[in-house]
DNA sequence: CGGAGCATGTAAGCGGTTACATGATTTC
DNA sequence: GAAATCATGTAACCGCTTACATGCTCCG
């Protein structure tokens, strides 16, 4: 039940259509939790229904775009929503398997290290991308607001998080490049 | 499509029922790919129609247990999939989410914090299991065979993603108590 | 006015989760 | 022989993904 909570959240910070949050969606919030404009669609739909948001009335028809805007039942859900506990989701990867299932029938021709290779290339554009936006959006270090702080946080969670996977993957290169030159 | 090929590996392993299995997939593979013993049972179904494993005619009926093996076409197909290349899987935190909701209605009256530390000690748990395990299979460093080091990578790989949410979580822990203390 | 793209949706399918069902084995 | 537990499943639901559909606006 994450979705609906993070599109609250990002409608906090500003009311928008559909399509806008689309693609805030895909440059911050989505870092943690994707959502397709399909889900964001249906789930705007269903937070309007239960009278959580609403549709700004505002401009009569500015083309067909729908502007939402969080109302106070809403906000009352998502700060009771803070409140609630959850586990800590399993987290699911694929590559870690590929490599244990590698163990067993051993790494291919080259495309298993490519494979690794490739992800380490997507792995460090998205730590440049995370580090340019620290710069931009958190520039004086320890001077940040209350909601500066915790935004701050959740940042470096991304930062240290790709940090993270770009130094394993090139101890995983290195291995798995030992092998490949071993067992040809 | 991982959750057949993460069973495979676990077949070629060592051959096992589904119980057997499900228990085997809590305490190791399953750290990258959880499974219930649900999935488990229907997957190893459809594995067997596909005739990529197969159950061990062997002790005519020690209970009801059925033992799996994996066949030869099992093998290939799992090799094919080592070869085959995938894209990283976007990560999903509800609690990151609580972060960010927070940095907008606030933080509520020590729950968020209670939360932060109840999840940083679920952590810590895993990452000594991870380092005693660590210890138990891996015990001389650098002299692993090939299957080895590629089984150390992954578990390596656990390890560090701990160490990367204890630090980060006490880093949280550290802010939601300031902001706590601020607003009551 | 015709084509490109923008913006909002609908429909089908799949994988995973939760809840329930059934038989077989062990324990007291 | 009754209760508890082990072992294997079945069924329903729910969220996410993929593919497709529709109307509107902008631009030449």
């Amino acid at each position: 039940m994450s979705l609906p909570h993070a599109i609250l959240t990002a409608l906090l910070e500003k009311p928008s259509s559909g399509l806008e949050l689309t693609r805030r969606f895909d440059k911050s919030i989505g870092f943690f939790w994707a959502a397709t404009h399909q889900q964001i669609y249906r789930e705007l739909g269903k937070l309007e229904q239960s009278g959580l948001i609403r549709a700004i009335p505002g401009p009569p028809a500015q083309g067909r775009r729908k502007e939402y805007e969080v109302l106070p039942s809403g906000r009352e859900e998502l700060a009771a929503w803070v409140a609630r506990s959850d586990e800590p989701r399993a987290l699911r990867d694929p590559l870690a398997l590929r490599l244990r299932a590698a163990a067993m029938v051993g790494v291919g021709e080259g495309s298993l290290g490519a494979e690794v290779r490739r992800h380490l290339g997507l792995h460090v554009a998205q730590l440049d991308a995370y580090r340019a936006m620290e710069t931009r959006d958190f520039p004086d270090g320890k001077r940040d607001s209350a909601e500066a702080k915790l935004q701050h946080l959740v940042l470096q969670a991304g930062i240290e998080m790709e940090r993270f996977w770009t130094g394993w993957l090139e101890q995983v290169d290195a291995v798995v490049a030992e092998l490949e030159a071993e067992q040809p």
